[in-house]
DNA sequence: TTGTACGCGTTATCAA
DNA sequence: TTGATAACGCGTACAA
């Protein structure tokens, strides 16, 4: 600012500090810096930060400890902009008061978080959109869905690019993407076999409570009851299974008791299994005396109920290990074959499916 | 490409078109893209995106239009690096397969993205750490911590730039920051007057399960409890409240057939009042009539139960709402002065608190 | 082993 | 109302 002197570098030099002084925009140490106070250029410093090779030990050292002391950190906007990446996995889920949900995040962010990454969240419509959007351009390298079973076609349609690193968390399969799949049927027919051996007259399936997740996903688990009920020619019985509105407390109240209670319940997830228990209790069915009941997703609060809840569990940690393994193999490699896995879902019988006719 | 023509604009403009030609790095739209269709600058693009001020409305118009027809969005990390800003909240919370941290990020979340801002989720002690570095580069525009009750200082302390624009979401008080405070003793002390009316002979209060949460923090709940008994004369009964060593279901049905179970069971939170209610139910106490019971947090499961579980609910959607207009104000101007709040939990009462005797 | 030159996509500033 | 130019902080490619 003040003398103008010659030689390249220190044109460039006082350049650098004119501009740093000038603007006092953000006080964040930058590579500039460290490699002034370093005596060395800022691709040094660059090389030394991120540790690739071809660098003196001496200098390495030297410019380690200085960008310590001047307590450095990249700038990740700088980089993400230089590189073309961002370093960011966005996670598309359901609302995280579901427990389903946030259990997933939970799972997830310690394995992305030790590859490096961080995680952006997005859950609601409105996001959604911004989601696409977003990562049209360069801000996510990555997503990762759960449970938003209708997304897959928004996503191939909206933006291309994305959906190439995008895998899906999911009770049902997507054809065309990378999936980790939670095949709950096998478990679903365990607990029918239950139920059907313990001689219950009638064995009924219950849909979901309140939030009615997506007309067009297939109910797997009301898809196995079908055909086992099919299979051992019973009648099936389908408790607010149409997805048309909502259950409400009220009108499993009204159905059961126009008819009674069905011998055994089969629910579609642990939260209407609890609601469901909820109404039983207050018509005086005794559990599992007088009624069977199983959920699924494995809620920890299953078991603190009296009688304990039974439930039927994916085994999430290992379906979100698989599903970042996944995603970053296709990451490092978009051109890579379609990465599909199938885990099988347990049932964990609990006194709710222990019939005293065994 | 083909042609070169004369004219300053044309040539900025091929010296654009070939860099962008020349590597094939990012297929995404640029400023530039937009620019060149529309025959104007990339500040004239620039403006309309942004919607400032001062452009034509025929040039808006078109601009807008060619804009959406080549699906331009803007790049956040170039804007980042220019601005200085990057628009993104960090969230720091408890792990989320709590229901407690799960809500307030489900809470949060809308109101960050309704003004404009991503989400970034941190709660890892690993992510802690990195938080603190990222925001003390230009990566996060503002922080709010949630439940890390030992955080106030360590950020005091790494990052007194990041501190600045922090706002906590607490059960306790933290002097000299800004934050959102839930006051629960009106809800225990009106909980503690209901157990004392019932008449039973001893109250207790039930620490924390498994997690052990801070040691430095100060239990508001219990305190309140003290307080109470002391004032009314009655020996306190602490069960596993010293954070020694957490508790588990056999301690506290170790601790039940010991002395037998008090009549009334204040708890730390809902969780531990779930795992009560289980350990009671084995040891075949009944509720309220043996025992009458309640949690804290409101959790929804609590309803279900048999009888309903009592819980003391602060009111997490105010707070939430009201921390993220704290963060706004104090990202908008960080000299204002300190902002904090406070309010009441209110005290839910269900059947597990309605004794016969009242 | 280290340095130079320039681009990444956007915005701020000043000039026209 | 619009444009030219220079940052923003870092990485790539190549030169020394």
């Amino acid at each position: 600012m003040t003398e103008v002197q010659g030689g390249k570098r220190m044109t460039t030099t006082n350049k650098i500090r004119k501009s740093k002084r000038e603007d006092g925009r953000s006080g964040a140490t930058t590579l500039q810096d460290v490699a002034q106070v370093a005596g060395v250029t800022t691709m040094t410093v660059s090389r030394v930060i991120k540790g690739a090779e071809g660098v003196g030990s001496a200098t390495r050292e030297r410019v380690l400890r200085i960008a310590e002391e001047l307590n450095y950190t990249a700038n990740p906007s700088a980089r993400s902009l230089a590189t073309g990446k961002t370093g960011v996995i966005a996670v598309v889920s359901g609302s995280l008061n579901h427990y389903y949900y946030a259990n997933i995040v939970h799972l997830l962010e310690p394995e992305i978080a030790a590859s490096g990454y961080e995680m952006r969240l997005l859950n609601t419509h409105r996001e959604l959109k911004a989601l696409v959007n977003s990562t049209k351009s360069v801000s996510v390298d990555g997503v990762i869905v759960a449970g938003r079973y209708n997304l897959a076609a928004q996503f191939r349609a909206l933006a291309p690019q994305v959906f190439q690193s995008c895998v899906f968390i999911d009770a049902s399969r997507h054809d065309e993407t990378d999936y980790v799949h939670a095949n709950l049927a096998p478990a679903v027919e365990e607990a029918l076999e239950l139920m059907l051996k313990s001689g219950r007259a009638r064995i009924a399936y219950v849909g979901h409570f309140h939030q009615t997740i997506s007309k067009n996903m297939p109910e797997e688990r009301m898809r196995t009851y079908l055909d086992v009920m099919e299979r051992v020619e019973r009648v099936p019985e389908l408790v607010n299974a149409d997805s048309g509105i909502p259950l409400t407390p009220e009108i499993l109240m009204q159905a059961l008791k126009e008819n009674g209670a069905p011998g055994a319940l089969l629910c579609v997830n642990d939260e209407t299994a609890m609601r469901v228990y909820r109404v039983l209790r207050d018509l005086g069915y005794r559990i599992p005396e007088d009624v069977l009941l199983v959920g699924c997703d494995n809620l920890p609060f299953m078991e603190f109920f009296d009688p304990q809840l039974s439930t039927i569990a994916p085994p999430m940690k290992e379906m979100c290990a698989m599903a970042w393994d996944f995603l970053q193999q296709r990451i490092a490699d978009p051109t890579i074959p379609l990465q599909q896995a199938t885990f099988d879902a347990r049932l964990i019988v609990r006194p709710s499916l222990l019939s005293d006719a065994l």
